[in-house]
DNA sequence: CAGTGAGCGAGCTTCCGCTTGACTT
């Protein structure tokens, strides 16, 4: 009469699952972690009170964690523990990597378990997925476990022993961790590129032409057989950096708009070059903020808000990925809409894959529309307005997922070269290009919005074009763009910092060291000075841009090891040392 | 005598990652 209880972490689950399982389970959620490091001096349990503690949470002996269930998860717990006290068995279906075992683990104890619980694992919710799961249970992997305690110890050791240092120096509002540094680094190091640029001018030149039926516009390629310089043929610091470039000048620009104002024209080559247009890939958070920004207007924290609410309306998939696999199922439906609604050309034969990279965890799939047979958007409209986020969004992961699924856009990209000889400048070559679809493909689907495209004049080579005018006009080169919260997630997720469910509080936390115009982040003087003078001399291990991956590395070590306890102790150890090595020399100094 | 300042000790904060929903601006 009693049920088994299945465990999963997030409660939108909860009744796909149920319904997959039907009344025979019962299905919970543990609404993430349930148990933590303690939080501050006052979660620390009383035992501890007069003992000696690491960061007021790790015993020194071993580095053993003292584990705490924070006030505002014990409801839950009570909860679930009372479930697992009449269940005859409990299956724990926490995601399938690092933290998922580690809840898991957590749930083992916290729910003080005497039986051992059931670990069971699947990356998409289907029938087939979840029954072969419960059908095939494993055991919770005491390596996982210990490679998660490793990473949440060291987290917490560089976050506690280096941020009271930091603010000693920098007041109340300031402090670092493995992310939150380097993080800042980005911003501050990009600030300085900025200031150290040095600009250089360069000049553009166009010619309004003509032929018999058509005007068009020409820009200046090339002059005694070199190309024009343009801003990539600068360095940082105002170098000429391309031998081979025609540098102008303000006269050189003179002298050829004379001579092109009086001169005669001549078509000199022509040519044809095949050109493809790649579908995009799926969907994963970064890519999804990108989009987001890019096309809506969007700033991460408002698409990842919208998109839980398309989540927990079993709209989409999981939006906290870090992986642009699609399912099985993902891709049927895919391909059954575009077959549906496209041509035999629109659909490959095989579907397209796309690999995930090397740090991916992979524990959900890409982002997408739910289910074996996708919603239209266009079926939402009694739901949602036509101009509402959701809408928007839903549109923008339905476009894409699909989009990814069909066959490549097929192009030709014409390029018209005119010439006027000169005996100073020898030939000065005029170009003019642009790409007709002559298949479609997924742009059928989606248009890239950012291409501009211009009527081709429609010339054979030795052809007479009469120049109208000509114009030139001074650039100059312009320093890197500052970050946005867009690019600074996507720049972190590159360097392995940083996770899809923190990408967003990383920015949160890091405000109070730059001025925030959300799409601009400039660093105040205290970034500056945390990094350059405080940083950089006494702790610059911990700015490292590689030293989460390093930190990856020594992880899958303990993970593999025959004795992870040992494995992460002396990880563990050889950690503090360093550290303690590090706070040393700046006491010292 | 009233006001000031040095010195002391107690107590607080800080990390990253997993989930929502309640909260404020």
């Amino acid at each position: 009469m009693s049920k088994p209880l299945v465990i999963v972490e997030s409660p939108t689950k909860v009744k796909t699952i149920s319904k997959i399982l039907g009344s025979e389970y019962i299905v919970k959620s543990s609404v993430g972690h349930i148990r933590d490091l303690p939080r501050n001096t006052k979660s620390i349990p009383a035992e501890y009170k007069d003992k000696e503690i690491y960061w007021g949470a790790v015993k020194p002996k071993d580095f053993e964690n003292i584990y705490v269930i924070p006030e505002d998860r014990k409801k839950v717990v009570k909860e679930l523990r009372d479930l697992a006290d009449k269940a005859p068995e409990v299956y724990l279906a926490t995601d399938d990597d690092r933290e998922g075992e580690a809840i898991a683990y957590h749930l083992k104890e916290a729910l003080e378990l005497k039986k051992e619980p059931k670990r069971i694992k699947f990356n998409e919710i289907t029938e087939p997925a979840v029954l072969n799961a419960i059908e095939n249970p494993e055991i919770i992997d005491i390596g996982k476990f210990k490679s998660y305690e490793a990473r949440r110890t060291l987290d917490r050791m560089i976050g506690y022993e280096i941020s009271p240092k930091l603010r000693d120096l920098g007041g109340a509002f300031i402090s670092t961790g493995r992310v939150q540094g380097p993080a800042i680094r980005l911003i501050v190091e990009k600030e300085e590129e900025r200031l150290s640029f040095v600009k250089s001018k360069y000049f553009e030149i166009d010619a309004t032409c003509k032929t018999s039926d058509i005007e068009f516009l020409a820009d200046l390629k090339s002059v005694k057989g070199n190309k024009i310089a343009s801003s990539k043929d600068f360095d940082k610091n105002g170098k000429k950096i391309n031998k081979d470039r025609e540098y102008i000048t303000e006269k050189d620009c003179n002298q050829i708009l004379d001579i092109l104002n009086n001169g005669s024209a001549k078509t000199s080559k022509i040519k044809e070059t095949p050109r493809s247009g790649k579908p995009p890939k799926p969907l994963k958070t970064t890519s999804l903020q990108s989009s987001a920004r890019n096309n809506l207007g969007f700033q991460p924290r408002k698409t990842m808000s919208v998109a839980q609410k398309l989540y927990q309306e079993g709209l989409i998939t999981y939006m906290r990925t870090d992986s642009i696999r699609l399912s099985e199922t993902a891709i049927k439906a895919s391909r059954e809409y575009i077959s549906e609604n496209f041509t035999n050309d629109h659909l490959p034969s095989e579907p397209n894959f796309y690999g995930d990279s090397k740090n991916a965890q992979a524990a959900h799939e890409a982002i997408r529309p739910s289910g074996d047979s996708f919603t239209e958007p266009k079926e939402l409209l009694g739901k949602y307005k036509e101009d509402s986020d959701e809408f928007k969004l839903y549109s923008l992961i339905f476009n894409i997922t699909v989009a990814s699924q069909m066959t490549e856009a097929k192009g030709i990209t014409k390029s018209i070269e005119i010439e006027i000889q000169d005996d100073t400048f020898g030939p000065i070559v005029l170009g003019i290009s642009g790409t007709t679809w002559t298949f479609g493909g997924y742009r059928d689907l989606i248009k890239d919005l950012s291409e501009k495209s211009q009527e081709l004049p429609d010339l054979k080579e030795g052809d007479l074009v009469n120049i109208i005018s000509s114009n030139s006009e001074e650039k100059f080169t312009t320093p890197p763009n500052r970050y946005s919260s867009t690019s600074l997630i996507n720049k972190l997720e590159e360097l392995g910092i940083g996770r899809p469910s923190t990408y967003v509080s990383i920015i949160e936390s890091i405000t109070s060291v730059f001025i925030n115009s959300e799409s601009s982040l400039k660093p105040r003087i205290l970034a500056i000075a945390m990094i350059n003078n405080f940083m950089k001399p006494y702790f610059d291990l911990y700015i490292d841009y590689e030293f989460s991956k390093l930190m990856e590395d020594e992880l899958d070590k303990i993970l593999e090891s025959k004795n992870p306890e040992e494995a992460k102790i002396k990880f563990l150890e050889e950690s503090y040392e360093k550290i303690k090595k590090h706070i040393e020399g700046y006491e010292n100094a």
